[in-house]
DNA sequence: TTGAAAGCGCTACCAG
DNA sequence: CTGGTAGCGCTTTCAA
C-alpha cells in the first residue's frame, strides 16, 4: 500500500536521491553522509570512502536549494542590466561570469530594457530568490529614495558603469568626464573648429558632454554654439539623430558621439547623404567595441575597460560578502583615446556643402 | 537572555521577515498568510486585506528558496553557452531572457568557453541548483553517452543551434545545410569559379560545408580541388586562417566563411595584403550580425534567426514542463541569403597577383 | 568517530 | 473560512 503510493508519486515526478537515501544504503546516519560529502573530516577515512563510493554509484546530486535554505546563502549573484546583448553589457557580463565561475558562484541574469519599474521588479525578484549579492549595470533607480530602498533589502550591491555620491554605495565605472575631455581634445587637435554632438541622454552621457565642455572652456569656447541632438545608444537612433543634425544645416565638422553604436548610425546617415569621413565629417565614438577597427571607416573612439569593470565589480561584491564591514569602494577606471581613421588629421581640403 | 542572543544574531546576519512574523503581527496562522499572499482565495476578503497590508508595511519579501524546496520547482531555467558575449549567443540569450521574464522565469547563466568538461560541470551545477529546465546552445557533450547522462538527470532540456538524431532530444536550429548551399550558389552565380573555404570545425560548420559541397556537386565540381583552412569563430582566428589561405597561393576568388566574425578576420588580412573586396576576393559570411552592413565592405552573408531560436527554444522547454509527455520537437528554421557589397557582381576586372 | 533532533521558510493536506 | 501538522533536503548543535 505504502509502496504503491510511492510508486505513483515516482511516476508523477521523479524523486532525486537524497542524503537520507545514501545514509540508508551506506548503513550510516544522514549526518555522516553530509560530513563525508562536504569533506568535513570528522569521520574515519574508511566510512568516508564507503559513502563517497555509494554516492557516486547512485549518481547523487546534492540539492543546493535545500542547502541554500539551511545556510541562508545561495552562492548565486544577481546581475541586472538593460540589454545583455548590447556590446558593452555583454562584455561586462562576460567579465562578471568568468570571475564568478572561478569562485563557484552562479549568475542570475535579468534585463530591464531601460525601464525603471522593470529594474525594481527585477531587484525584488532576485532578492526573493535570495541571491547573495547584486550587480547592477547602469542602474536607473538611483535617487535617494531608490538607494534607501535598495539598502533596506540588506543585500550587498555594487553599481557598474555608474557613479553615486551616496554613502555606502559602491561602484566601478570609467571616468566619463575624462573620456569626454580626451575625445574633445583630440577632435580639437585635428584642427577642426566646427563641432556637433550626438550624446546619450543619461548620467554617463551627460558626464561625457561635461568633459567636452570642460575642454572647450579651456579654449575659451562655449559648447552652446554647437548643435546637439541626443540619441539612444543604438545604431538606429544614432542614424536619426545624425539626420536631424544634417537637417539643421550641419554639413561638415567633427562629431562627438555618445557611444560607438551612435557613431555607426551617424556613419550610415553620412554615407547615405553622399558625404564622407573623414573629409566632410570627423567622427569619434565611445567604448571601443570589437568592430570599431573594421567599420566602413575605422572608428576613433574612447576605450573604456568594459570587461575589467565586470571583473572588479564582482570582486568588490565578493569582498563585501566576506567582510561586511570593510570600507566602501568607489572605483573609477581610466579611459583611453584610440585614434583611427575616422578622425584622420589629413589637411582640410575641398569641401562639399 | 534569549532576547540578547537574538540581538547578537541579528547583528551577525539580518533575519528577513517570514510568513510566521506576519502571522504573529496579524494574529492569524501562517497558513492564512500563505493563502493570502498567494491569493488562494480560501479566506475572507477582510482578513486577506489585513494580512496584505501588514505584509506591505513590513516590506515582506517571500523566501523563494524555501518555496522552491517545498514545491520542488524553482521557476528558473539554466542557460549554457560557450560565450555569452559573442554576437550570436548574446542575441540568442536575449531571446530566451525576454520570453522567460514574460512568464516569470529567471535565467541562470553559465559559459563554457567551448570546453566539454566545463559544459558538463555547468550542467551538474545547474541541476544541483534545481533548475526546472535547461537550454544548451551549441552543446559539445552530444555523444550517445552524453545524451544518456543528460537524460538520466531527469531535467527537461533543449538544444539550441544544434541538431541531434537521438530520440527524445529536442532542438531548435537553423538549416545549416541549406545555408551553405545558398551561400555557395550565390558565390557561383557571381560568375566566380575559384573558391576558398574558411569553415568552422564544428558540427554546424561541417553542415554548412556539406551544403556548399552539395551545390558544387550539382555543377559537377568537386569541392576537393579548393583550399580549405579551418578557423575558430573569432576575428583573430579568421585573420590567421585567411593568412594561411594566402600563403597557399590563393590570391583571388570567392571565400566562403564559417561565420561573420571569420569573415571580418579575413577582411582584415585581405586589406593588410593590399588586396581588395570584391575586386580580388568576394566574401560571404554566416549569421548576419548587426555590424555586417557597416563593415569596411558591407558583408554578404547568410542570416540565421538567432533571436527567434532563443524564443522558440524557451517555448519548447516550457511546453515540456507543462506537458512532460508531449511529442518531442525537432525544429529547423530557414536561413536567408543577404546580399551586400562583398560579393558585388560587378564584372571581373584587372587583377593583381 | 558517529548519531539524533531540531529547524531553515514555505505549502499540501486534512480537520475543525 | 481557518489552523495544525508534517515535511521538502540539508546542516547545526549537542550528546553519546
Amino acid at each position: 500500500m505504502d509502496k504503491n503510493e510511492k510508486d505513483v508519486f515516482m511516476k508523477a515526478r521523479i524523486k532525486p536521491i537524497t542524503i537520507k537515501d545514501l545514509a540508508e544504503k551506506a548503513g550510516v546516519s544522514a549526518m555522516s553522509v553530509s560530513n563525508a560529502l562536504n569533506n568535513r573530516g570528522r569521520l574515519s577515512e574508511g566510512t568516508k570512502r564507503h559513502i563517497m563510493k555509494i554516492a557516486q554509484e547512485l549518481n547523487y546530486m546534492p540539492n543546493l536549494v535545500a542547502k541554500s535554505l539551511r545556510k541562508a546563502q545561495t552562492r548565486t549573484i544577481g546581475v541586472i542590466m538593460s540589454d545583455s546583448s548590447q556590446y558593452v553589457f555583454s562584455k561586462l557580463l562576460l567579465g562578471i561570469e568568468q570571475e564568478a565561475s572561478k569562485t563557484g558562484y552562479s549568475i542570475l541574469l535579468a534585463n530591464t530594457d531601460q525601464k525603471k519599474d522593470l529594474e525594481i521588479k527585477a531587484i525584488d525578484l532576485l532578492v526573493s530568490k535570495r541571491i547573495d549579492g547584486l550587480l547592477i549595470a547602469a542602474p536607473l533607480a538611483v535617487g535617494e529614495g531608490d538607494i534607501e530602498r535598495l539598502k533596506s533589502l540588506k543585500v550587498p550591491f555594487v553599481f557598474l558603469m555608474r557613479t553615486s555620491e551616496f554613502e555606502g554605495v559602491e561602484f566601478v565605472a570609467n571616468d566619463n568626464l575624462q573620456g569626454g575631455y580626451l575625445g574633445m581634445k583630440h577632435l580639437y587637435e585635428t584642427g577642426e573648429r566646427n563641432f556637433g554632438f550626438l550624446p546619450i541622454d543619461s548620467p554617463s552621457g551627460r558626464k561625457r558632454m561635461e568633459g567636452c565642455e570642460k575642454f572647450l572652456l579651456g579654449k575659451n569656447v562655449s559648447i552652446k554654439k554647437y548643435p546637439i541632438e541626443s540619441s539612444l545608444p543604438q545604431i538606429g537612433d544614432g542614424y536619426l539623430a545624425m539626420k536631424r543634425l544634417l537637417a539643421r544645416g550641419f554639413r561638415n565638422g567633427a562629431i562627438c558621439c555618445g557611444c560607438d553604436l551612435i557613431a555607426v548610425g551617424a556613419l550610415k546617415t553620412i554615407f547615405e547623404a553622399n558625404l564622407s569621413i573623414p573629409e566632410d565629417f570627423r567622427l569619434i565614438g565611445y567604448d571601443d567595441f570589437d568592430m570599431a577597427p573594421y567599420l566602413r571607416v575605422p572608428l576613433t573612439t574612447i576605450r573604456q575597460p568594459t570587461y575589467q569593470i565586470g571583473v572588479e565589480g564582482f570582486h568588490l561584491l565578493i569582498n563585501r560578502l566576506d567582510q561586511p564591514d570593510s570600507p566602501y569602494h568607489k572605483i573609477i577606471l581610466e579611459p583611453e583615446l584610440i585614434v583611427r581613421n575616422s578622425t584622420n588629421k589629413k589637411p582640410l581640403q575641398e569641401r562639399h556643402g
